[in-house]
Parts: C-alpha cells; sequence; structure tokens
DNA sequence: TATGATCCATACGGTTTTCGTATGAATGGA
DNA sequence: TCCATTCATACGAAAACCGTATGGATCATA
C-alpha cells in the first residue's frame, strides 16, 4: 500500500488536531483522511489517535509515529530535490536556532531576503544562547558564538566576533578603571556562564597572549543579562561589539582596556552530522556564510576574518 | 503519486541492473517495474537510468537519487518499525565497521547469534581501524580501540582493552629488556600511528602514572603490521593483551615490565549522532554493549569495567 | 435540560487507476 | 545471420479509490 499520502495525512491530522481541516487543506473530503488514518492503524497495527468527537488527541505510539513519520518525509523530499527538475530547490521546514542578540541585530533582518530567494522553504526561529540539545529539540542549523564542544555536531566557522571590555560610569567613578588585565582580578568581573573559558579571560595585548583568572560576584548564562548588569553598574564584562556598540555610542558604557584586545570568539554554524547534508541546511548555511563573509554582501559585517 | 514503490523498486533495480529480475523477485510483471520506474522519472523530471537492453546504467542523476532513496526508505522503515505490532523489530541492513583484529576474535563469532535474534536484520561488515570516513562510507555503528575525537559522532564506552608491552625473544637477545618505562627511550618501539597518543607512550606505575616520549625505525597504521613487526624481532611495542595472548601463551613474544601497567583503552561504540537513532543501531549497540559488559553473557569477555 | 452544530465512521455507486497478457523493437551472443 | 533476452507499449479486465449521503456521538448554547 502507498504509505507516504496517509503518513503526510497524519502529521498534518496531528498538528491541526482535526479530520475535516486536513480535508479541506487537502481539497479532498473527509471519508478520505478518516480512511487514510484508518489504513495506517491497521497496517500498523497500532492506534494513532485517541478519537473523542470533539478533539483527537495521538496516543503514546501517535506522537512516537509522528516524529518518526516528519523525518522519513523530510528524507523522501530531500530525495526528490537530489535531480531533476526540482534539483537545488529546498523545501519544507528548516528549524534555525540563533544567539538572542546576535539573531535579533544581524540574522533576522536577513531572513526576508533568504525567504525570498526559496519561495517552498519555511523557517521555524528558536532563538537561544545554549549549546545543548541542538539534536534534542530537532534544531537543522544553529548559529553559535564561542568554540563549540558538543560531540556530535559539525561546526563550519564564518567569522570571528569582536568584543570590548566594558564598564558603566557609575561603576568605574565608584571602583576607578583598570589600566591592565591584571588590575581586572581587582575588580567585580561579570562571567558569561556559557563560554567554555569560564574565568579566565583572554586578551591580546602588544606582548602577546595575556590571561586573567577574574572574579565576581555576579554570572549568568544571558548574554542580555551580562548587558543589562554592566549597564547597571554591577561590573566589568566582556562584550561582542556588535552587542554593546550602541551603548557605547550613547555614553552610557565605556571601552575599558583599548591597548588589550580581548580574544575574540568564533562565530559558527553548527548542524547535525550526516552523510546527506538537506539541501534546506546547505541553502541556509551558505547564505548565512555569504552574508557575515568579510567582503561579503553585508553592509556593516558584524564579524571579521578568522583570527 | 505513490512515491514509495517506484523508490523501493528503483533501489532494487540499481542494485541489480534488471527489470525482469527485480519483476521476480516481488512477483509481479515486468511492465510494471517498467512503468514504475518511467512513472518516477516523469516525476522528478530526470532520466535515472541508461537503457541499453543488455545492461541498465544509472546515470549520474540516478546514483544521487538512489543514495538519497536508500536513506528515504531506512527513515520510513523505522517509522514503521516505532510503533504497533512491528515495534522493536528492526529490519534492514546495518553496516557495521570494526577493527580487524578485535572484530575477528570477538565480534564475527557474536554475529551469528544477533542475526539469529533478529531474523529481520542483515549486516553488512566493514573491516578497519581508522576513524575517518564513518559518515562518509554510510557506517551504522562501528566499534572502536582508543580514544574517539571525530567531531559529528557520538561514543558510548562498553569497556576498557587492556595492552601489553611485548617484544620478541629475538629482538631481546640482541637488545636486552628494558627494566623500566623510561628504559624505552633507547630502544626501537614499534609506533601505532592510530592512536592520537602517538610517540608517547602512558604507563600506569606503582608510584603513578609515568609518560615515555618512544623512538624507534618501524611505525604502521595497521594493527596486524604492529603484531608481525615485533614477532619478527622489529621492537617494542604496546599491544592489546587480546590481540597477543596467544603469542606469549606460545612464547613467540614475551611480555615487558610487568610491574608498569600500559593506560588501558577505552572501548567504544561509535555512531553518526541522530535524534532518532535506528531501531537497528541501537538493537546492535545494546548487544554488543551487553556481550562486552564486565559480567556480560561472554564466556572469556576481552573487556575490564571502564576506569 | 433540550436543541443544534460539529465531527468522525460507514455504506454505496460511479469513475479512475492499476495490472497482467500479448506484442513489438532493439541489442548482444552464438 | 539467427536466436534469445530485455525493455517499451497497447489493450481489456479487475481492483481500488473517491465523493455523496447518512448515522452516531459529543460539546456548546439557550
Amino acid at each position: 500500500m502507498d504509505l507516504l499520502a496517509p503518513m503526510r495525512t497524519f502529521v498534518r491530522v496531528v498538528e491541526t488536531g482535526s479530520f475535516t481541516a486536513v480535508a479541506r487543506e487537502a481539497s479532498t473530503s473527509q471519508p478520505t483522511i478518516s480512511r487514510q488514518i484508518a489504513a495506517l492503524e491497521a497496517h500498523l497495527g497500532a492506534r494513532l489517535l485517541t478519537r473523542s468527537t470533539r478533539a483527537l488527541t495521538p496516543t503514546q505510539d501517535g506522537r512516537a509515529f509522528y516524529e518518526h513519520a516528519r523525518r522519513a518525509l523530510e528524507a523522501v523530499g530531500e530525495a526528490e530535490n537530489a535531480v531533476g527538475r526540482r534539483r537545488g530547490r529546498p523545501s519544507g521546514t528548516l528549524k534555525l536556532s540563533i544567539p538572542v542578540v546576535f539573531g535579533r541585530l544581524h540574522v533576522v533582518p536577513r531572513l526576508g531576503r533568504f525567504l525570498a530567494r526559496y519561495p517552498e522553504l519555511s523557517i521555524e526561529l528558536a532563538m537561544g544562547d545554549g549549546f545543548a540539545d541542538l539534536v534534542e529539540q530537532g534544531i537543522d542549523l544553529a548559529i553559535r558564538v564561542g568554540v563549540v564542544q558538543d560531540q556530535g555536531l559539525v561546526a563550519r566557522r564564518i567569522g570571528t566576533v569582536r568584543r570590548l571590555a566594558v564598564a558603566a560610569p557609575s561603576y568605574l567613578r565608584r571602583r576607578g578603571a583598570p589600566d591592565s588585565p591584571a588590575a581586572l582580578a581587582s575588580h567585580d568581573c561579570i562571567a558569561y556562564t556559557r563560554l567554555a573559558t569560564g574565568n579566565r579571560w583572554h586578551f591580546q595585548g602588544r606582548d602577546g597572549p595575556i590571561a586573567v583568572d577574574i572574579t565576581g560576584r555576579f554570572a549568568t548564562d544571558s548574554s542580555e543579562g551580562v548587558r543589562e548588569a554592566v549597564r547597571v553598574g554591577l561590573g566589568v564584562a566582556l562584550i561582542p561589539a556588535f552587542a554593546i556598540s550602541d551603548e557605547v555610542r550613547r555614553g552610557r558604557v565605556r571601552v575599558l582596556l583599548r591597548d588589550y584586545e580581548p580574544t575574540p570568539l568564533p562565530l559558527s554554524l553548527v548542524y547535525p552530522s550526516r552523510r546527506l547534508v538537506p539541501l534546506k541546511v546547505r541553502a541556509m548555511a551558505d547564505f548565512l556564510a555569504r552574508e557575515f563573509a568579510p567582503d561579503g554582501p553585508g553592509k556593516a559585517p558584524p564579524t571579521e576574518s578568522g583570527g
């Protein structure tokens, strides 16, 4: 029997919660949907949906099958897109995860162009800075700032993020400004806990690299949290230039240690490793790599060529 | 239209090179096969096969589609196996990669039991010691000795491999036996180039770990090569106990430095990371983990619990 | 509580599709 | 040169499919 049509139908039924709605969507009759689901259940030997007239709920089997079916349908779509008249025309839904601040400032504004170029592709956007659970959440592609250490993921470096050591005027009035990285040891430093480097800050001085073990009484796993903490004068922090330059321009925070450049962070594309990378992932990865290339199409590229 | 049947048919056609053969195999008529392929080509808008009456050759598109189709069919199969009457019954073909020596001695003898337990599953066995290209080769699951460092792969430790420092009597007559790891520096040491540790050998002595930088004039990426080199007296080597104990028992090689245990190597299962690990991979992984567990069903487990 | 609306399952008849047999064209080997 | 084999196509029968109509059940609302 044909499995694809019932599988497609089932996926939509789970997502809409209604046979009738799916029938309308597919320009067919409700009994057709009903029959497809029934045939699917008979074929699998399992009840997939709990019918209660007013509400359709997937059973435990139904939820499991839904996940597998989505995956299988995507694989079939990839096969169709691999050759012939649909070659190179990515379709389906791309689940993209981007850092909160960087994403808002630099990625989201560019997505319109991407969507226009690939009309058969949709984007489901997840914003977050964490490395964990990309696979678990079914993320197809992620942008991450910092060293990628996850096993099971492939990283492709697309640029470098400059950082600045910054503090608010109120903090500097109270505690003075450090005149060297070493002086940070006696300052309140705000740690961003997502970076592997943790409580050690690295700088490039004129005479080579400098590492400082910092201390402080405030740490957070949110990049926006770091910025807010700096703004209200909680301490000194290293913040990507793109995320803080506005505040600097307005005089709300000051740049410190101008002779010492904090070690730049890599900007990477991260995706689950597969033998056949889905077309849609490749399309988005290439798009982003080109957008953020040093001489790419972006007017004000936030990154600099890798170093 | 139904795509699955044509895709299945196409895969078999590529593999057998004949419409007629596939028709017999599927208990149907040759025109049915012919029509399915034609419909598939029409749907994709690409010619998949070059027909020359006596020989069917996949076109470039055909080869590409074949790869994608196999993947998609496997995903569909996984969906079917996830629920209902076929739940937990892995099917299809599992591509397994195992180390040459370890595999021959300890894995292959156990596969019969595995195949008996899962009658709908076939195994395609690749023997090799390298970490590279597991994804490229389409390996579903690999056993590896040593530290797994590949990005894009998930490693699951299932045991530990003891090693012995060994040399042939002929070599020992010529060069004497080292009385401590440090003495190895002035011996001909045979390096196994696949280990990340390279030219540094690690031992556990009574007073803690010892590391020795070794030198030598023979290195190889083949574990059998190391063993042969030892046998013919080329030098001293660290060899897994399971691979050399026979030779030791027959007196063909001698164990050195009995007071210093070479640091054991991890024995790991390695597979590409995915959200939904295929049932067949899970089945094999669990089987192997149980077989090689310290108190597992194997009569003479070659491994010891992790340390 | 009663009524109406909505939703899913099932029966039925007509249409479409599918499939196997028979046949033709082409190629490679004897 | 002839024969055997292979894939493509035509045709008629059989099967599958689909939409309409209908029934049973539940929830919202009066």
